[in-house]
DNA sequence: CAAATGCTTCGATTAGGATCGAAGTATGAA
DNA sequence: TTCATACTTCGATCCTAATCGAAGCATTTG
């Protein structure tokens, strides 16, 4: 017996296939009531409510009461981070889901992971601010330079109220397809929505495919170069 | 039915007891024979060699065979890192195994973590070489600077070989334990390595414990000094 | 208040898979 | 060739946990 955490209990968790089903359709970063993820997963509503207790008392969902429904989200981007970690590993064993579908390439393009931009625009994004010198990274959470802030900033991101919240600014998520870094935390949260703002970009309905308008990609490469 | 990868599928590998208590073992980063692997998760041979097949063919072992021992290691880091993801949810979880133990803290302070130094040593090491700007990172893969180069060589790495290689020289990790990340790849391997060649360190029998010499966490200090 | 909606709990059924004994295969040693 | 070691395959058993029907509880609406 070997010291250190119980990584079967949390890996039973998700290994099951109605879990996993609930637990990637939250990976949208949108909390789920129960009677929706049991449609996601295609198990019946009592089933639902026993494996979402699970996941629960697990750690891996939070829950948010809100009159008659519970809505359940994932508990943080620690677990998204995970799932995308799986992801990579399934990814590669070639567990592919039943049918990759044409959607399979879109989600590597753009998609979006837990509340931040992910797949090869997500990379783009972080390698750009990097080499632009907006961001510097050391230990895990990374940090906007001067340069940095003054750019967020004229990009339409509000930071007071960001720096001043408790979760952290910048932060790392590796891709499953991509295999690199990309930018989470709140201002990757904040870049992501501006982009839905400025209607660059939107999301499609029930997947985490983002797709960029013509000119939001247009946009989107000036804003990089 | 969402699209992408099936991650169902590789967490239940993970999720039974027997095949997770294995993985574990493995995290050593030493490869292991069956019998072994069948002692650290205390059941059969026979029930082992079934556990082991189905984690070769998920992807998450590899198999070396040498006269008539079969040696399993860890597919690649990403396993390792996935594992130690997990173990990052189960510990905060309070999922802790049935008795943490005086190792628990030891594990907290100095591990190996499949082939380089992980816990508050690992990240000491990796903050060490970022603050003296040995290293830079950028993307996923951190590199060395021309400082970076001269002063591992001046430890006693011989990095040409490790250069040519296909195995990137600078990875990055998160530890499970401080949240924080390390420095894996090759030169992370090196570097342990250097340790236990100078006898700054030594690994606990059976566990992923490093424990520093007095006189080698003085070395050390001064090192990152 | 009653009716409707959203979800949980209980109980019974069922299926998958973890387990090990026994027998079989492969490699190495004598 | 014979024996021993290392491992795999087969077959039977057993147990967990996933599932859903039915009933119960909570909240909102009319």
């Amino acid at each position: 017996m070997k010291a250190g955490p119980n990584i079967a209990a949390i890996a039973a968790l998700v290994g099951d296939p109605a879990r996993a089903n609930m637990l990637t359709a939250l990976m949208t970063g949108h909390a789920l009531t129960a009677t929706e993820l049991a449609h996601e997963a295609g198990i019946t509503l009592q089933t639902a409510s026993s494996h979402l207790a699970k996941l629960h008392d697990g750690g891996l969902l939070t829950l948010r009461r809100q009159g008659r429904h519970r809505y359940f989200s994932l508990a943080d981007n620690d677990v998204a981070q995970v799932l995308e970690g799986l992801m990579g590993l399934a990814a590669r064993a070639g567990h592919l889901r039943a049918r990759p579908g044409p959607r399979e390439p879109a989600l590597r393009n753009a998609r979006v992971c837990y509340d931040h931009l992910a797949g090869d625009q997500g990379v783009r994004l972080y390698e750009a601010l990097l080499s632009n010198k907006l961001l510097s990274v050391r230990s895990e959470t990374a940090t906007l330079t001067s340069h940095g802030k003054t750019f967020v900033t004229d990009f339409g991101v509000n930071l007071a109220p960001l720096e001043s919240a408790r979760r952290p600014l910048c932060r790392l998520c590796l891709d499953w397809s991509e295999r690199r870094m990309h930018l989470a935390g709140a201002l990757g949260a904040a870049f992501l929505h501006r982009f839905y703002e400025l209607k660059w970009a939107r999301r499609e309905d029930g997947t985490r495919v983002v797709t960029f308008s013509k000119r939001g990609a247009e946009a989107f490469s000036a804003l990089l170069a």
